[in-house]
DNA sequence: CGGCAAATTGACACATCTCAAAGCCTGTGG
DNA sequence: CCACAGGCTTTGAGATGTGTCAATTTGCCG
């Protein structure tokens, strides 16, 4: 059976506030196509006016932005349960791409859809609102994390991150989970050179707080990790209050 | 007479949408109080819970994360019009502090009462959560900044952002506006050291595109200094359409 | 058993940091 | 109106971090 997006969406936010029933009713009465993706496809283009939103149901997916000479920057990643693209309801021309880090599957809600949801529910608009600070509170993490942590530091505290992201929707435990990651995709999330996020890796690996291999990350030490990464979870906001 | 702030957040909005006059109304209604601060003075502490949010009526101020060894990243800058720290109506804790870059004015307005706003006017809360939208925005480019551009490119195009986030409160024109930053806290924005900072500024002022001097920036020629940082203000959404 | 994409390595060039000193503004008090 | 103090800016020199290029090795899949 396949997961159903909008009840990975619900958890999400039952992770940050209660939902009544009748909101959970809406989130699942959106409309919304269902779409596979594989590997490296653009989901969503940069510089076009997507008239819907996209919800991750599978895989990984990451914000690009591309830069001239070939390179780019992936600005955010993305888990199951996120909204990827929700504030294209607001912005309307996209000032980056979506593209998928592995296979996955995704639904496109109209942006009509939300917008009907924010004329019926005050509570379930502001939710939807604090979805995308949640993102804006991540950005600014990894904003602080380009400009002055080091090249391992920035890595680990990255790691913490996806570890925590995933483990909220059941995709982690154990402190072990699938980051099908190529190192130049690791490279374009540090801002560094493919080479320089290898030695980076090997750092890390050398310290003996995690192991990467096969597709999979296993952090043997997360005190530690968050330790030397000097990660606070609190940006997450994995609370459960009134919101 | 003084500025009143919620009429720069109006001019803000319409820069984006129209307005009705009665959302104009209810955002004037808003109560608040005003206080003036000084350069260097903080306004929100890091990991406290605000009740109010604080919108800018005069001056500059930065979001700041303070890192160990007493590092420091300027995440954001944000100029009078700007609703700082909007997103704590939603994430509670800080998950970075609110520093004035100058002295100037602000107006702190209690949550509920923007919570009031989200109880009667669907468009105007998606108002409010676009204003939090372009934030993230502004936040993605500084990423893409930090991690691909060169420090001068990257120094290029935040004073191509400046200009056109002064222009659209008229605090900019003739391709001029004060900025009263220190070198020290641009390298916290650009995320190198004072010295590199120094030596990138210098290196700017060499191609004869800016000039900055007694605090006050002019840009000598804008498209030449847009193209040296691949600037491309779509991600400021300074455009009026329905959202 | 190939064949390819990805990971790893080495060598050298360039970017950036640190430390420390010197120079330059600006506001203030005499 | 000048002299001075303090904060900024600027400079130099050597250490470290990171990029580039090109070759080699490894791991996965048919």
């Amino acid at each position: 059976m396949e997961l159903d997006a909008t009840s990975l969406l619900i958890h999400t936010l039952l992770r940050r506030d209660r939902l009544t029933d009748a909101e959970g009713g809406l989130i699942r009465a959106m409309k919304s196509r269902s779409k596979r993706f594989h590997r490296r496809q653009e989901l969503v283009e940069m510089g076009s006016e997507p008239s819907t939103c996209c919800l991750i149901a599978e895989g990984l997916v990451a914000r690009t932005v591309a830069l001239s000479g070939g390179t780019r920057q992936i600005c955010s990643i993305h888990v199951p349960g996120d909204f990827v693209d929700l504030h294209g309801l607001l912005l309307r021309v996209m000032d980056h791409s979506v593209v998928a880090l592995s296979a996955g599957r995704a639904i496109f809600v109209p942006h009509e859809e939300v917008r009907k949801i924010t004329r019926v529910s005050a509570h379930l608009t502001r939710m939807l609102w604090m979805l995308t600070a949640i993102d804006a509170a991540i950005q600014r993490a990894w904003i602080a994390s380009l400009g002055r942590r080091s090249t391992v530091g920035h890595l680990a505290h990255l790691l913490c991150e996806i570890y925590l992201r995933l483990e909220a929707v059941k995709l982690a435990a154990d402190s072990k989970f699938v980051l099908p990651l190529t190192q130049a995709e690791l490279a374009d999330v540090l801002g560094v050179s493919p080479v320089h996020a290898n030695r980076s890796v090997q750092q890390l690996r050398g310290t003996g707080l995690i192991t990467w291999a096969r597709g999979t990350l296993h952090i043997r030490d997360f005190a530690a990790l968050s330790a030397l990464a000097e990660f606070d979870p609190v940006y997450l906001n994995l609370v459960q209050r009134a919101r």
